[in-house]
RNA sequence: GCCCCGAUGGUGAAACGGAUAUCACAUCAGUCUUCGGAACUGACGGUCCAGGUUCGAUUCCUGGUCGGGGCACCA
């Protein structure tokens, strides 16, 4: 319905000869102005010099006449020129009974152009403890891959995970000081970090006998430290993949640091002899003072390259692996300086390669006592996170199950309703809210929908049309568009916002209406199952699990 | 010091130059719990400051205040 409003009042316009104004058709702000509005009239009265008052009264007409009596109830011109549209009862009936039918397909994009995209997030460091900063990044990042999918893109989730490196040589040194040589939990791993963390900023031997280390894990030539390494890696890992699997998140590829320095390396040096790169004090460092970036090493004196150089590296091989038409990068707001460097740094080496990447931004999950820092280990981990709430849920749901996803759309949804780039204040005391504008709010919405149609007796009867539109319809029709504008910006708190605004209405409706066995029942099913596919639709995308019962 | 980002009711967010700034939480007051109360209804309360552009500014521009982040061998 949006596109044939866009389409009419473009025709509008262009017999006006104003045909390259750019307007909007949108959900108005409050519903009582109608359920779409335009600002064209407006836009095109600046260009063509003429009342926007007038043109919009001629706009109202001309599109009540070309969508139709029966499609549209009625066409209104307010304010300073808002052209404001109100569908017919029997067009909002069409589009419930459309969300009806279309089951889950509904919502989806058309896929128009086969886009390839590659989607890069959560890159975990191994041998450190997943924290809960990393659930944000994960969170965000399988809830964009999910929406640029339904746009009919295809999608290939990577994570780039750091398994070489000055922090890595302190969790070794940490083990080895603790005499482990097969660790066995995340945990331990952790804490070693911690000790050869500390120990490295506090004694100046240890700190030596870690960069030595750290010389040794690039060389790779000590046998029983790669072995130390290997094994520490892949306990980490395993860790990391729990989680991943926990929150609903799959990676097709895993990328490491260790396989992107050789080719980092290459290129790096490359450029340096292209006079992209420069040496300085015996690094090899990008300048970007010229470009607005900061200057930054890229390989250090002692011949080991920085996690730009890896960056840089990773750029191509991600283009061998699978090439793509665009690559979104999802990381901590922290690295948005970094990134604009390796980002000129490539524009110089490899620009289409440059020209395709995306960052995307997420805040900090601040706690509201105190800073977190994995160096003096007073993190809390993700997985203490979701444990905690997971005991809190299980508090009204027996089903460990239930309670596992009711938790987790907890978590989901405190991080994705916001926009990506603002930090998330998270008070570890108050814990998170299970009710009110919350996830298990949305998940109960939909529980209690599924459970109405459960009961309701499965009669084929003819379906009456009540005469009057209920608000949730309304809020419900335009679940399209709020898809494909969430997938466009890479914003999924629209949808979340979207969400909240049709589980509210639909528990309104089923407060004042009644449904089985009340007037009109038939098309009340057909709203609630319409209901229930828009709900389950819309958490899919958000990665938010639909419990059936809670 | 330089660079980037942000500032919207007590709290967390929305508003792609448009209407009386939207929603939720919290608080207060109600509903009443016969299709599941993790619910519903109502009240309260807000655009950091000063200029500018515009018919119209939370949005764009300039200056300021406050906060966060980054700035050569960490990731």
């Amino acid at each position: 319905m949006e596109k044939r409003i866009q389409k009419a009042v473009a025709d509008f316009l262009a017999k006006e000869g104003a045909s390259e104004v750019s307007f909007v058709v949108e959900r108005p702000a409050e519903m009582v102005h109608g359920d779409y509005t335009t600002n064209a009239a407006l836009a095109a009265g600046k260009l063509l010099g003429r009342n926007p008052r007038e043109l919009a009264d001629s706009l109202a007409t001309s599109l009540l006449n070309v969508l139709g009596e029966t499609a549209v109830s009625h066409v209104t011109v307010a304010g300073p020129g808002f052209v404001n549209i109100t569908l017919a009862r029997e067009t909002v009936s069409l589009a419930i009974a459309e969300a009806d039918a279309q089951g889950s397909e509904w919502g989806k994009g058309i896929s128009e152009n086969g886009q390839c995209v590659i989607v890069e997030y959560s890159n975990p460091n191994a041998f450190k403890e997943m924290h809960v900063g990393h659930l944000v990044g994960t969170v965000v990042g399988e809830a964009v891959s999910r929406l640029t999918e339904s746009s009919g893109t295809t999608v290939m989730r990577d994570t780039f995970g750091g398994d070489i490196g000055p922090n890595v040589a302190k969790a070794l040194w940490g083990l080895r000081k603790n005499g482990i040589t097969e660790p066995t939990t995340a945990h331990e791993i952790g804490e070693a970090y911690v000790i050869g963390s500390n120990k490295y900023e506090t004694d100046a031997e240890a700190k030596i006998e870690i960069d030595e280390l750290n010389q040794a894990i690039y060389a790779g030539t000590d046998r029983e430290l790669m072995e130390l390494w290997r094994k520490g890696r892949e306990i980490s890992m395993e860790e990391f993949r729990r989680i991943w699997k926990l929150l609903g998140t799959h990676f097709d590829f895993e990328f490491f640091d260790s396989d992107t320095t050789e080719a980092g390396v290459r290129i790096v040096m490359d450029g340096l002899n292209k006079g992209i790169f420069e040496k300085s004090d015996g690094a090899v460092i990008y300048n970007g003072e010229a470009k607005g970036v900061h200057t930054m090493v890229f390989i250090t004196s002692h011949n080991t390259p920085t996690y730009e150089a890896k960056d840089v590296g990773l750029a191509f091989l991600k283009e061998e692996r699978w090439p793509s038409d665009k690559v979104i990068i999802v990381t901590g707001n922290e690295q948005t300086g970094r990134f604009k460097t390796v980002l000129a740094a490539l524009g110089e080496l490899a620009p289409l390669l440059a020209a395709k990447m995306e960052h995307l931004a997420t805040g900090f999950l601040k706690l509201t006592s105190g800073k977190m820092s994995s160096r003096e280990g007073n993190v809390i981990t993700a997985s203490e996170l979701i444990e905690d709430i997971i005991k809190k849920a299980s508090e009204k749901n027996e089903d460990p199950l239930v309670a596992e996803q009711v938790a987790v759309g907890a978590i989901k949804y405190m991080i994705l309703r916001q926009s990506p780039g603002s930090d998330i204040i998270f008070d570890p005391e108050k814990s998170l809210s299970l009710e009110g504008d919350s996830g298990p709010y949305l998940q109960y919405a939909l529980v209690r929908a599924k459970s109405v149609l459960a009961q309701s007796a499965v009669g084929n009867e003819k379906m009456e049309t009540p005469g009057e539109v209920y608000v949730i319809e309304r809020v419900l029709l335009h679940f399209p568009e709020v898809v494909a504008r969430a997938s466009h910006e890479l914003a999924p708190n629209l949808l979340v916002t979207y969400l909240i605004e049709l589980a509210g209405q639909w528990n309104s409706f089923y407060s004042k209406e009644r449904i089985v066995g009340g007037d009109h029942e038939a098309y009340k099913l057909m709203l609630a199952r319409a209901f229930v596919s828009t709900m389950t639709n819309g958490l899919t995308l958000l990665g938010i699990p639909t419990p059936e019962r809670m």
